[in-house]
DNA sequence: GTCTATAGTCCGATAGAC
DNA sequence: GTCTATCGGACTATAGAC
């Protein structure tokens, strides 16, 4: 076995990175239906047959957006997570829950792109959402933790649901300042309700 | 002037109502890249040729179809201001608020389809949606109102958002009784802040 | 691993009969 | 006001050179 496994040493991101981030770059510009594949490759600045060597058809790249868009939001909630339980084997599920929001609501600030992997793949096959529906499902099983506040909890999920979406969909009617109160507080709130536990 | 300037008193309703409503089916069971012009027309049955004489063209079957969900959570949030100011000529900012949520939560309670316009627009052309962000532009302008709480009013609309994006693409994790409890504790909450108002 | 060229399909829009 | 027939363009996917 020689060097290093993993062949991009630089800074260049590897080719399948590249073409995941173009074609979130062309939906939220354009619209999911000019998600070509022409389009992506264009963007991404490789040939059509560049790119359906890492994508064998479109479906494809949609599932290859779908799941990096999931696997980087559980990432950051599993981080949060620990970070609220320091010391802990395994965070509780109040926790799992506050670190779950706190990872979208980080995600949505830094990333305006967020959610073009699930507007692309709802308008191209709903089905393709279906992992989505699995990742919201955990969230809500772990609600049930503590049932006497399970629709404050729920709430608050969805009110960082609305602003993703709102975002997403260049919907959101608020200035950068009322924005940044908005979160201020969801994020307060959030906190207040994990530390209730 | 003859008799009566709507040309249908019986129970069908008029063409350019069913050809919407074919397409916002469609989009919410196939996904908005299956809303071709001759999958309305089928859905509605009609020809094609039939359908291109009431939208000429697809952007004007997706402007059409906005332009309706505007107008029919529009009316619904006038009505329901109206009801929470009895006697008064202009219903307060506050009512105003919390009718148009109101208005929100009632219809995605009744009708699944609520966001499919949005949706198809979203894809086809973001820049459809301008009438759907002055729409919601006003609910922010009228939260101006109660500036010490706006946060909180602010996550209520975003909440409602989030609940209609979810059901919208079939992500919503709730079962029907968790999803009665969120949306009753939704409404109390926004009648217990126009109350204190 | 990346490219060019092209086959085959589907869609939006037009023209014109009834 | 609704229909049929059809054109031109854009798209996905394949084949094969380098």
């Amino acid at each position: 076995m020689v060097a290093n496994p993993t062949p991009c040493p630089d800074s260049t991101p590897p080719a399948v990175e590249r073409l995941l981030d173009a074609a979130e770059r062309l939906v939220v510009a354009r619209g999911a239906a000019h998600l070509t594949l022409d389009a992506v490759a264009q963007e991404a600045g490789v040939s059509k047959g560049g790119l359906l060597y890492h994508f064998p058809t479109k479906a494809a790249l949609l599932t290859g957006m779908v799941r990096r868009h999931i696997q980087d939001v559980e990432a950051r909630a599993a981080r949060y997570a620990a970070d609220r339980s320091p010391g802990a084997a395994e965070p509780s599920a109040a926790c799992s829950v506050a670190g779950r929001i706190q990872a979208l609501i980080e995600k949505s600030v830094e990333k305006r792109e967020m959610g073009a992997a699930m507007l692309a793949a709802a308008a191209g096959d709903p089905s393709l959402l279906n992992p989505c529906r699995e990742s919201y499902r955990k969230t809500v099983d772990a609600m049930a933790c503590c049932p006497q506040s399970f629709e404050r909890i729920a709430m608050l999920h969805l009110a960082v649901d609305g602003l993703l979406m709102s975002d997403l969909l260049n919907l959101s009617p608020f200035t950068a300042d009322e924005r940044r109160r908005v979160v201020d507080y969801l994020l307060r709130e959030v906190s207040e309700w994990s530390e209730s536990r």
